[in-house]
RNA sequence: GCCCUAGUAGCUCAGAGGAAGAGCAACAGCCUCCUAAGCUGUAGGUCACAGGUUCGAAUCCUGUCUAGGGCGCCA
């Protein structure tokens, strides 16, 4: 607890003395005491709606249990400079705020580890994100869920989570098949043969490639071979490379997985046949018109599902099953999957066939990321799957640069659809805004880089009594919110809030810059407190910006 | 038809019981001074609509409208 959440609890323990002391409610009947922020600067540093909500309790009106409750008050004991009433029965606190001085060191002590709690209790969760097969490049979607899954992740850690990031390979389904018999149609194509790609077949120009390759390194040496035999190796072959590129393609989006889990390994392990014995003998499966079904209505799906099919073979489902088993297997506490828009439906099904291995409902966690529309010039960029005419992340990278992508997409709420305005995206301007965050960093290294030109050298020990100008505090205030906001976007799985918290520190922090002085050859005692606030906001800013995937530059 | 998401400033979006918010765009200012990709100020709103719950609703409940998506023995 810093000493933000110190001066909070005190002051919320000052009012609940002061409600008993005037005899408005007995100690048990009062309920938790709520501290805001306000958001007008008018409102006070610390806002309590409790008289409102000791309304009904007190048998009063909300502002005269207000002026009850301040007359009680111990003001002494909280810092507290002014109180005052407002609107339908607020208390807004006015403090001393120089307890927040306090905050400089603890967050140099702390440095890169500034802003970790321990709210998740050191809880193993496994998040599964991209997870996209392994036939192709990734696309905008994907892109979206690697931004906001890495991100998640990020928080997760720092919020006290023990986390796992893993990427489920789908590389047993029909789609390798598909896979292997593209590879083919391009190997021959690449021979100069007649070739035909399948119906269902993967058209984009990773697949041509690795038809060329193949064929500059093998010449014509395939086209005798059995064709079981020499599919097998299109298969491996393709498989190979699309993991290659994929792995590739994320590391370079800063996004690095802890476990890439084979479907296959599962078939391989008898893990799926285990999975629907289980299943069977709890009774959750039955058998009609030469299928297997699981009975998921049994926990509120819409209808039963297909296990396994007339034919024999299984459905995506079942093996997929068999995986959250898996997962739950390795101890994880809490499985949050991150899918696409177009999974969404399979939800229900999920979380019956989780409660149907005997877990808990709310063990899964299923985040949906929503579907993605470029645009460009105020144009919608219109995309084909089938042509293989998609804009990739490759192509995102490339395009936009990898830290303006990741910040868009961890930007918004990961369940809306999102309008990425490529132009915007691409823009050097100040209406871009990943460049508001970075150009706070550039500018704060270009503080220390002046002070040492001018001598000064930086002094964590430094007297810090000349901090005590509003702007100030408003800076420490901010930073000071750090942890609590780093818990927040964890426990909504909301990476966006990291975004809203390190725009508002970074306007809080250029605004104090264009307000005052940090480097002044007058002053050096001024000079050496500034630089260890300085410093605090930079550390906090760095933190956040490393939560989010996006690089803080030295210079701009 | 059923299910999910959304509808808040001109535009893009936060806010999820407590005092209507940000960025961009518009308008008016600020660089003899640590980076003007910045700052300061002004203007801009029936929070889609109608009911309900509450001391209090953009937020919760019910219904309606509009937009997008999902509803396979595909993955």
């Amino acid at each position: 607890m810093n000493i933000v959440e110190q001066v909070k609890e005190q002051l919320k323990a000052e009012i609940a003395q002061a409600i008993e002391k005037a005899g408005l409610a007995a100690a048990g009947e009062i309920p938790a005491i709520i501290l805001e922020t306000p958001k007008e600067k008018e409102h006070g540093d610390f806002a309590a709606n409790i008289a409102m909500q000791l309304a009904r309790i007190a048998k009063k009106a909300p502002r005269a249990i207000a002026e009850e409750i301040t007359e009680h008050l111990d003001k002494s004991k909280a810092s507290i400079e002014k109180m005052e009433i407002a609107g339908p029965g607020f208390i807004n606190f006015f403090l001393d705020n120089g307890y927040l001085r306090e905050l400089i060191p603890a967050v140099m002590e702390a440095d890169q580890s500034y802003g970790c709690s321990e709210f998740g209790n050191n809880q193993k969760v496994q998040v599964e994100f991209v997870s996209a097969n392994p036939t192709g490049n990734l696309h905008l979607g994907h892109a979206r869920g690697a931004a906001v899954g890495d991100s998640l992740c990020n928080i997760l850690e720092k919020a006290g989570y023990d986390v796992t990031r893993e990427y489920y390979i789908n590389d047993a389904g029909n789609q390798i098949n598909n896979l292997a018999y593209s590879v083919e149609a391009r190997y021959f194509e690449a021979l100069g043969k007649e070739a035909s790609m399948p119906e269902d077949g993967y058209h984009g120009e990773d697949v041509r490639q690795f038809g060329k390759e193949l064929a500059d390194t093998y010449g014509d040496r395939f086209i005798d071979t059995p064709e079981e035999e020499r599919l097998a190796f299109f298969r491996e072959y393709g498989l190979k490379r699309e993991m290659e590129k994929l792995k590739q393609d994320l590391h370079d989006f800063h996004v690095d997985f802890d476990v890439w889990f084979s479907e296959t390994s599962l078939y391989e392990e008898g893990k799926v046949e285990e999975t629907l014995q289980l299943l069977r003998e709890k009774e959750e499966v039955y058998d009609q018109d030469g299928a297997v079904w699981f009975r998921s209505t049994t926990y509120g799906d819409d209808k039963d599902r297909v296990l396994v099919k007339s034919d024999g073979s299984y459905t995506y489902l079942m093996p997929d099953i068999a995986y959250h088993k898996n997962k739950f297997e390795r101890g994880f506490a809490k499985v949050i999957n991150i899918w696409g828009a177009d999974h969404h439906g399979y939800i229900p099904r999920m979380q019956a066939a989780v409660q149907a291995l005997g877990y808990q409902k709310n063990q899964l966690e299923t985040q949906i990321i929503q579907m993605v529309n470029l645009y460009e010039n105020g144009e919608r960029v219109k995309m084909s799957k089938r042509t293989g005419k998609a804009v990739t992340l490759r192509d995102l990278m490339e395009e936009v640069g990898i830290d303006a992508t990741r910040y868009f997409f961890a930007m918004r709420s990961a369940d809306t659809h999102l309008d990425f305005d490529l132009s915007l995206a691409k823009s050097q301007s100040n209406e871009n805004p990943v460049y508001y965050v970075q150009y706070a960093h550039a500018r704060l290294s270009s503080i220390f880089r002046q002070a040492s030109e001018k001598g000064f050298s930086f002094d964590p020990n430094a007297d810090l009594t000349p901090i005590a100008s509003e702007k100030e505090y408003d800076l420490l205030k901010k930073i000071g919110e750090f942890p609590e906001a780093v818990a927040l976007a964890a426990d909504k799985y909301a990476p966006h809030r990291m975004t809203t918290y390190l725009h508002e520190l970074a306007s809080v922090f250029h605004s104090f810059y264009n307000a005052e002085r940090v480097v002044d050859p007058e002053d050096e005692k001024k000079t050496k407190a500034r630089l260890a606030l300085v410093k605090a906001v930079q550390i906090t800013l760095r933190n956040g910006m490393k939560m989010l995937g996006v690089s803080a530059p030295e210079k701009m």
